[in-house]
RNA sequence: GCGAGCGUGGCGAAACUGGUAGACGCAGCGGACUUAAAAUCCGUUCGCCCAAAAGGCGGUGCGGGUUCAACUCCCGCCGCUCGCACCA
């Protein structure tokens, strides 16, 4: 009599009795004796709320590969923790008046039970949380260590303002010039702020980046051009003439208004071809002229009003105006070039300042053109004839040979960039220099919920640190949050915020700003290597035993941000004393998985006259209301309707192939297929899935349909194979289980011929075939590869010896293949063929390489490069040999008919190919 | 605009370093079991030609090329996705 499979109860059981075992535990260096270690990692969630199916797809893939690995022999860290600062927690205590700590913790608690339920092979003994003084109090005391070595310092600067979460974003969290939580536009302050001197590794940031040969070559090319490295030339330019007024400040001072002007250039080869020097609207040059004429002002005002969105760069015309300054040529006194202020110019690049060289350069071509400038050609392309070559509409960028250059003349690009720069030098002109795009990484934010920065402000004293001994600086816990009063609570917070100088005893200031949240996610990973360790972050010696982290799984949207800050914390630790890691690498290899998406729905809303709806961007909206619209229907039928709300899908049901409000007459939109979001209500919930279906196959339907890198669509289809297959192999378990052979049992010999030794054969293929395919990352084909096996069991019939053997072996090695994909099934099926402790702690099978080998093998006969035919040969049978074979095989005999043949092409155990004409 | 990736049945996808295109799953179709449904099981499923079978022809976005042989390599287009974006 078999049952179905319950995971109702065999799931919680199987939890409770690895808990018990504790066979989830890293073992410490010397526990492990000689095993290798291996450190498997999934970036570490946000306490959001609650889990979905979609999260679960990133702890899935971690979890195949500690399990994969621990069965293979390793000393597995598999831990999980919390990053547990940031703005939701504020923004929810605002709205619900309760406090961040405590919506922080109960969102913790509820969704570690989450997690638990997903069956994860994690050592929770090493679960740690950012918002905990114990780990935040380290992350003070290495601040201070930074700031001792010279890597944090402070800066009164221009700063990304997120006018809707009242705080200052790095540049790596603006995205097209909005915020990357709000998406308000951001505004541009002048702050001092904390600085992390990122920019002191850039070149071995940029360069180690080479060595990240296991990471993704789409994340280290974007972390290549994040740092931007440019090589070419400062060049000063002499004032000629100024506006009188340039000489003194308007307080009357003398002013250095007249110093000469920097620029820099990656081209300093066609300095013969400059026409004009172009400013940032922002350049302080500008601004000085700005004061005293109401062109530049009105100038500067208008670029300040253009966006810096796409669509406004790509319409938007150069355009600038003449400072009525001029300045002289570096090459030749006599030479004067005007300058302008120009709005292509970027005052964060470079000096904000440019020379124009319009043959080798699309915009300051368009400008010349614009403004009617003269210049002239000076590279010439590779072929091209110097009496003739002309420059109208399109620039010559790429490399060639000077001419119209003086002693540039002749020289091809490379050397000629070089002995311009001699020449900028012996005249004291210019030097040589690396222009980096990356940035300093301001780390001061206006909020509660971070950690605080261990600063004290003194009048007398100035910034002094606050002294390790008083560490940590804990967050005060009695403040209020009231959406009518903006800004930080702790500013508000006299007695808090109020203590003695450390240097003086006297009256001073705590800093009020606290760390970005990407500082606490910057060495998590260093801290699960001692998370219980007291007086220091970790011990040096355990974060040798297990870093680098040897795979890190997560969401490619943290190519630059999180892992280049993670890159930068490394190294500052290891410079700092912190950590023994010469490579400064903390991730040796990284994978990053695609998402799970889900269609949306939406509950169609009043219509809206055509006449009505505004474009804005990349939406429609509703004049005057500005209720936010969507589009229904194609080209010709299209309307606009009110975008009413997001329905979840439990409130969708599908009739006759059509989307309705569940229970009601209502149709429902469908909408576009998005990654799952709370904001969207495209989720499916974690727990309702698990009570309803199982841990196991939500797991493995999330690897199961495409390949881990590309994104995968939650089906009900997709959820029926995987439930389909959980019972299919748990059916042909139970069945066979009883007359099991026990492991270990030698083979009877009918298991040596027929369909017995083909199934053996099979599942030993299978070991080898789902080993190589987890160790590459495609588990989508692992789990084809599964199904084939199952396939294979259920069609070998038969209760004689061999078949009864072949089954069982077969069932044995599925349930261990399966195991760390599906855990929980994997143990009740290896209890079930009488498998001693678990099949989690099982070592991972070996393929009989008797078995999997193939002795024969099928080869296509092609004639003329179509295939004709098919023989079955031995395998490694000699070239002749196969050569008469299908020189002789009736099929291919016809096709030869009439024809003469010229070429047989055997390529071993492949194929066979006969030209014949 | 620059850079990267992708394009294969109705759908998600396989195909090792060029060697039988479509493994495996979903959906579909036919059948068994059932009073019926669900579940399960068996078969079938790229298109076209042929009454069927055997067999043949075509087929991996489009057009060329290299090769005995191309989803795979090269050249030129088209489309989609992602990243960066007036970076001097």
């Amino acid at each position: 009599m078999s049952s179905r499979y319950n995971h109702r109860v065999a799931e919680p059981k199987w939890r409770e009795r690895w808990a018990a075992a504790g066979i989830d535990r890293a073992l410490s260096p010397e526990e492990a004796g000689g095993k290798p270690k291996a450190y498997i990692l999934e970036m570490f969630p946000y306490p959001s709320g609650r889990i979905h199916v979609g999260h679960s797809r990133n702890y899935t893939m971690g979890d195949v590969i500690a399990r994969f690995r621990r069965a293979n022999g390793y000393n597995v860290l598999h831990p999980m923790g919390w990053d547990a600062f940031g703005l939701p927690a504020e923004n929810a205590a605002m709205e619900r008046g309760i406090h961040p700590k405590g919506w922080t913790y109960d969102n913790i608690a509820a969704m570690r039970e989450q997690l638990k339920l997903l069956g994860l092979a994690i050592d929770w003994s090493r679960e740690i949380a950012t918002c905990d003084p114990a780990y935040y109090r380290h992350q003070q005391a290495m601040f201070l260590a930074f700031w001792k070595k010279g890597l944090v310092y402070r800066k009164k600067q221009k700063v990304n303002w997120d006018p809707v979460d009242n705080t200052v974003l790095a540049n790596e969290q603006v995205v097209d010039g909005k915020g990357w939580r709000s998406g308000a536009p951001v505004e541009t302050r002048e702050l001092e702020q904390w600085m992390f001197k990122v920019t002191a590794y850039a070149d071995d940031l940029l360069d180690a980046i080479g060595k990240l040969d296991k990471w993704p070559d789409k994340v280290r090319l974007m972390q290549s051009n994040w740092i931007g490295k440019s090589q070419g030339a400062k060049i000063w330019w002499p004032i000629a003439h100024a506006p009188d007024f340039l000489e003194r400040t308007p307080e009357g001072q003398p002013c250095h208004a007249r110093d000469p002007i920097e620029v820099f250039t990656t081209r300093p080869d066609t300095l013969f071809g400059a026409s004009f020097l172009a400013l940032a609207p922002d350049h302080p040059l500008t601004r000085a002229i700005a004061e005293h004429r109401p062109e530049v002002a009105a100038f500067i005002a208008e670029c300040a009003q253009l966006g810096t969105s796409e669509a406004d760069i790509e319409k938007a015309e150069k355009k600038g105006v003449d400072l009525g300054v001029r300045v002289k040529h570096p090459f030749d006194p006599n030479w004067e070039l005007p300058v302008y202020a120009a709005n292509f110019v970027l005052s964060s690049y470079g000096s904000g300042a440019i020379f124009g060289s319009p043959a080798g350069d699309q915009r300051d071509l368009d400008f010349a053109n614009k403004y009617k400038l003269a210049f002239k050609p000076v590279v010439l392309p590779p072929g091209a004839d110097a009496a003739t070559h002309a420059i109208t509409d399109e620039a010559f960028t790429g490399d060639g040979v000077c001419y119209n250059s003086q002693f540039l003349d002749g020289l091809p690009t490379k050397q000629a960039i070089a002995r311009a720069i001699e020449e900028l030098v012996k005249r004291g002109m210019g030097e040589a220099t690396t222009q980096w795009r990356l940035r300093d990484w301001g780390v001061s934010r206006q909020r509660y919920w971070g950690c605080p920065i261990p600063a004290i402000h003194c009048a007398k004293c100035g910034v002094v640190p606050v002294p390790e001994k008083d560490l940590p600086v804990t967050l005060p816990e009695d403040v209020t949050f009231e959406k009518d009063k903006p800004g930080n609570p702790l500013d508000r917070h006299q007695t808090w915020k109020n203590v003695p100088c450390p240097a003086c005893g006297g009256a001073a200031q705590r800093e009020t700003d606290t760390l970005d949240t990407f500082v606490d996610s910057s060495w998590y990973f260093a801290r699960f290597t001692d998370p219980n360790n007291q007086a220091a972050p970790f011990d040096p010696k355990l974060a040798r035993y297990w870093l680098p982290v040897d795979q890190y799984v997560g969401g490619v949207e943290h190519a630059v941000l999180h892992l280049l800050y993670a890159r930068f914390f490394t190294r500052a630790m290891r410079d700092c004393g912190y950590l023994d890691l010469p490579s400064g690498e903390p991730f040796a290899s990284l994978f990053t998985q695609g998402m799970v998406v889900h269609e949306t729905y939406r509950r169609i809303g009043r219509e809206v006259p055509e006449s009505n709806v505004e474009i804005a961007g990349d939406r429609w909206l509703e004049r005057p209301t500005g209720f936010s619209l969507f589009r229904v229907g194609d080209r010709d039928t299209q309307t606009y309707r009110v975008v009413e709300q997001w329905l979840s899908p439990d409130d969708v049901e599908m009739r006759e192939g059509k989307a309705y409000e569940r229970g009601q007459d209502i149709p429902v939109t469908v909408g576009p297929i998005e990654k799952m979001s709370k904001s969207k209500k495209n989720v499916v919930d974690l727990d309702a899935f698990v009570q309803d279906f199982g841990a196991d196959v939500a797991r493995w339907f999330v690897l199961s349909d495409s390949p881990p890198e590309r994104d995968v669509e939650w089906t009900a289809g997709g959820v029926k194979g995987a439930w389909n297959f959980v019972q299919r192999v748990w059916t042909l378990t139970e069945a066979h289980g009883r007359r099991a052979p026990r492991p270990g049992d030698a083979p009877p010999p009918e298991a040596g011929e027929g369909e017995a030794l083909a199934l053996r054969q099979l599942a030993h293929r299978a070991i080898q075939s789902v080993t190589d395919d987890i160790e590459h990352f495609r588990f989508n084909v692992a789990v084809a590869r599964c199904y084939e096996l199952v396939n294979a069991v259920a069609k070998l019939k038969g209760d004689g010896a061999g078949a009864v053997f072949a089954r069982g072996e077969a069932l044995r090695i599925l349930s261990q293949l399966i195991a760390p994909f599906m855990p929980h099934l994997a143990e009740e099926c290896w209890e079930a063929l009488g498998g001693e402790s678990f099949a989690a702690a099982a070592p991972w099978p070996k393929a009989d390489p008797a078995l999997a080998a193939r002795t024969t093998v099928t080869m296509p006969i092609q004639v003329n490069g179509k295939k004709r035919a098919e023989i079955e040969t031995p395998k490694g049978a000699a070239e002749p040999d196969v050569r008469a074979m299908a020189l002789q095989h009736p099929a291919v005999k016809a096709f030869l008919e009439g024809v003469t043949v010229r070429k047989v092409i055997v390529v071993p155990d492949r194929i066979v190919n006969i030209v014949a004409n």
